[in-house]
DNA sequence: CGCAGCCTTGAAGTAAATCAAGGATTGTGG
DNA sequence: CCACAATCCTTGATTTACTTCAAGGCTGCG
């Protein structure tokens, strides 16, 4: 059911035997269109499910309809693995792009895990990479002005897009508009356009048509204050 | 050797057969002074704290002495628990008052939890009640302007500080400076201390001498739009 | 005592949001 | 096919939020 071989991205941190055990586990592959509300704050989830194609976004909203992007997600990325041990999900999970997806039932799941102690940490550990993504997008929302935290964003997810194998070169794939990255980056979408020009301007890169060229690589990362340690050899 | 019975704030959570075998595997408590430095970042740990009274703090800092505070931890939350899995941290924790921790040990830890399943959920839930926190200081940090960010934290903390028992009134011990509540909501010392003002002018809330009095409840949770759903029933 | 850290306030400067408007693109229904 | 609505990208002008700088008072401490 499952062609892939999981053996890139994230999941390139498991063990080959329990890459293969999950594998088996898969329920289904699906396709989805892009902006699709996949998961809404507060509905109880009776499965999960790993990216293996396109961009997914997850976001803390308030009533008046003012988002924050709190996690994006790329190739072989579990997506809301999260919702395992909690049952459902504190924020929404929406499609940015159209995706192929895994979906893993979690009453599989968790039999499985029952009596597979090295696999349970295996995901364990994943859903804490993910904490440790959260707590670095909280020093750059809090911390890094909106020149820097651009730069931190847009390094963070060069260094993860050619991890997970969607980029081999300065240039890469990337279809985010402006107000999604005004999303992540805690600014108005005024801003970001601002702030996208001043990047292109000191020739650091360019993002257009849904790629962004990077045509300085160090002075993305040193403008964007942006050390890939965080993310535990992704 | 553990004498508390880990029935409140996020342990509060546990089943009571599931707290009392982690009560069994304390390997022991340990007294700290204010203001020390207790896991650098990047360094293998292999024990984790349970914080049985004070405050403690995790921060993400960059080489000119910039530092975000990405969560803060109160009486019965898990410390570090993260790097159980992980092996080590990706940020620094610090005590912010005298605390007193208990440790437990990694080894004796991942042998528990190797035949047992439910404990292993269990302690894999807190960590990722960590995560929702992290998610919603993003959400605060990306998109609530000063006076409000304020008020979110100051409601979190009320929320939680009662949910750990310790605090049962409109007033409580809050021992944090305006230097650590401006590390925790991103924003300048002097800026903190406006801020602080106004919510005291505004008739809702005013910290003085470690204690902070809540005059307005409602409308700090409101000012704030602080809604306790994020926190899993901590 | 003298130092350090904290709290407080005013004044000046900077960063970012908001307001406003025009152009380009895409999809949609008539 | 075209009119149109919607979304995005872009730029200028204005306003607001926040930082930085500066200074004084306070407390606790070696």
């Amino acid at each position: 059911m499952l062609q892939d071989t999981l053996d890139r991205g994230m999941l390139g941190l498991l063990d080959q035997s329990i890459r293969e055990r999950l594998r088996g586990l898969c329920t289904e592959t699906r396709n989805v269109g892009a902006r699709q509300l996949m998961s809404p704050a507060g509905k109880p989830l009776n499965a999960s499910l790993l990216l293996l194609d396109g961009l997914m976004g997850r976001y803390v909203s308030d009533r008046q309809g003012r988002r924050q992007m709190v996690a994006i997600q790329v190739a072989y990325d579990f997506v809301d693995l999260h919702a395992l041990p909690l049952g459902h999900l504190d924020h929404d999970v929406e499609s940015l792009t159209d995706v192929r997806i895994a979906v893993f039932d979690h009453d599989v799941l968790r039999e499985a895990l029952r009596g597979d102690f090295e696999m349970t940490m295996a995901l364990w550990r994943l859903t804490l990479i993910d904490a440790a993504i959260h707590r670095h997008w909280g020093f750059r929302l809090g911390r890094l002005r909106a020149l820097a935290g651009m730069a931190n964003f847009l390094a963070e997810m060069d260094y993860r897009m050619r991890r997970a194998g969607s980029s081999q070169d300065t240039e890469f794939s990337l279809p985010l508009t402006q107000p999604d990255l005004s999303d992540a980056c805690g600014m108005s979408p005024v801003h970001a356009n601002r702030v996208l020009r001043e990047l292109r301007e000191a020739g650091i890169c360019t993002l257009r048509d849904g790629r962004l060229a990077i045509t300085d690589r160090e002075g993305l990362y040193r403008t964007g204050e942006f050390k890939s340690d965080y993310l535990y050899g992704i």
